[in-house]
DNA sequence: CGATTTTTCTGGTATATACCAACTCAACTG
DNA sequence: CAGTTGAGTTGGTATATACCAGAAAAATCG
């Protein structure tokens, strides 16, 4: 039986299997989309128990190099998707120009009225009628971010093209007549249940969220938006003012 | 034998221990800092094995619900520490007026040549004189996240006080003479071990990077800046234009 | 040849066990 | 009483095994 002790060698060994895939990775042997060899496969191939091959290929997925269809198998990721937030009303427009296949799929759309939560982000009374859409943003059909909108009924459905463009991408000009400036956050995420579904992905897996409360030239919040991205393929960007 | 299934639940037992220790924390039974059960307790308590409850323990710990100290415990994680990146000037100061007890402590500050990653990064030979420093900043004594600052020596040396402020943060009206602006990027990040070992934290751990190439007046970038954060702790935050 | 069944593959969950390294704290020693 | 020793704790790593549910490919059937 060989040592089941990391006695002998001071790296334990599935942090070695995960510098192998690192390296097949980066190194460009597996391009993207590719698939990497399976748990049982490679611990085989490393002389490993398959649950110590299984960590080292969670971690690489952790690292984000790699993703995971659930009974199908792990393959590399492609390049993220960056989001400037200086320019979010251009997001959809300046990825597509950069040659990115991006695609937005309308998951819902319903008349909803203001919980707790989301009342005091909008500062408007409990039970306030809301228009809520979710939306999933793929590249090349491969699931990146997930968008729930929020916005103020009242407020909005006077915009131009409001109803027929439920399926555009928030902020996407459309708000152009309203927005004047939103307030964001961005923070580490687990994903639930529900997001991971959505995603293609498993529960408590490391995403990220950015929240963002739109506000009018007279600065009323008039739309919340939240966004869940697979947090291998989240790159937000910003040109700030170091000086203010 | 119990059943070592999960035909007859349709949630894994690992997340219903998720569940009640989610509830403990948020109703805020178990106070910041305070332990959690361990591995071998909690596993006794919910009559599963250890490396179920670890499992659980794990899954908690993405969430950033929970922070570990490698042969120590898991304990409650305290509340994030925000960063306006639209006020990276008055991060410390704006920090402290909120109450948080912010500390920087002073890892490592050397001259250093540019190699070809930085270089390229600053618009400078390879080769050229900088000066790194690597910061530590802590909350009421808790790693929270690490700085890398690397700035070209030609540039800063004159600057007033640059040789006695290593010890400051970035940024921190420090570069008031030249800093204009800076481009950042926000994503997900794993762990490397030497950053875990300075953020007591473990390899591979899910965790927030953000880069800031600080521009003068110009545009003429003089300065990179690394930061590695803890991801239960971050959150960045901005105000941006929506039309620009 | 197309439709259906079966087998094989995938990852997900769960257990029981074992040893290690580092930390804590109480007991002991000088 | 300060310093050391040692027992007991903690998480980290590793194995071997087992069954499940779903996806995909292979074999079979009509």
């Amino acid at each position: 039986m060989a040592d089941t002790s990391t006695s002998n060698s001071e790296t334990p060994r599935f942090r070695q299997i995960v510098e192998a895939l690192r390296e097949q990775i980066t190194n460009g042997k597996l391009p993207e989309h590719s698939p990497l060899p399976s748990e049982r496969l490679l611990a085989e191939d490393h002389a490993v128990s398959r649950m110590t091959a299984r960590r080292a290929l969670e971690a690489v997925e952790a690292e984000g190099l790699v993703y995971n269809i659930v009974r199908q198998g792990r393959f590399v990721s492609p390049r993220r998707l960056n989001y400037n937030i200086s320019s979010m009303a251009n997001f959809v427009s300046d990825a597509r120009s950069r040659g990115i296949d991006l695609s937005i799929e309308l998951i819902g759309s319903r008349a909803i009225r203001a919980d707790r939560h989301i009342a005091e982000k909008l500062s408007v009374p409990r039970g306030t009628q809301l228009q809520e859409s979710v939306r999933l943003f793929k590249m090349r059909d491969h699931a990146t971010f997930l968008e729930t909108e929020l916005s103020i009924l009242e407020r909005c459905k006077g915009l131009p093209g409001f109803e027929e463009l439920q399926s555009r991408p928030v902020c996407d000009q459309r708000y152009s007549p309203l927005g004047e400036s939103a307030d964001i956050v961005i923070r580490l995420h687990a994903l639930n249940p529900d997001e991971a579904g959505k995603l293609g992905m498993a529960p408590h897996q490391p995403a990220m969220k950015q929240e963002q409360l739109v506000r009018d030239e007279n600065g009323v919040a008039f739309c919340y938006c939240l966004q869940i991205w697979r947090g291998e393929l989240a790159e937000f960007s910003a040109r700030s003012l170091v000086i203010v």
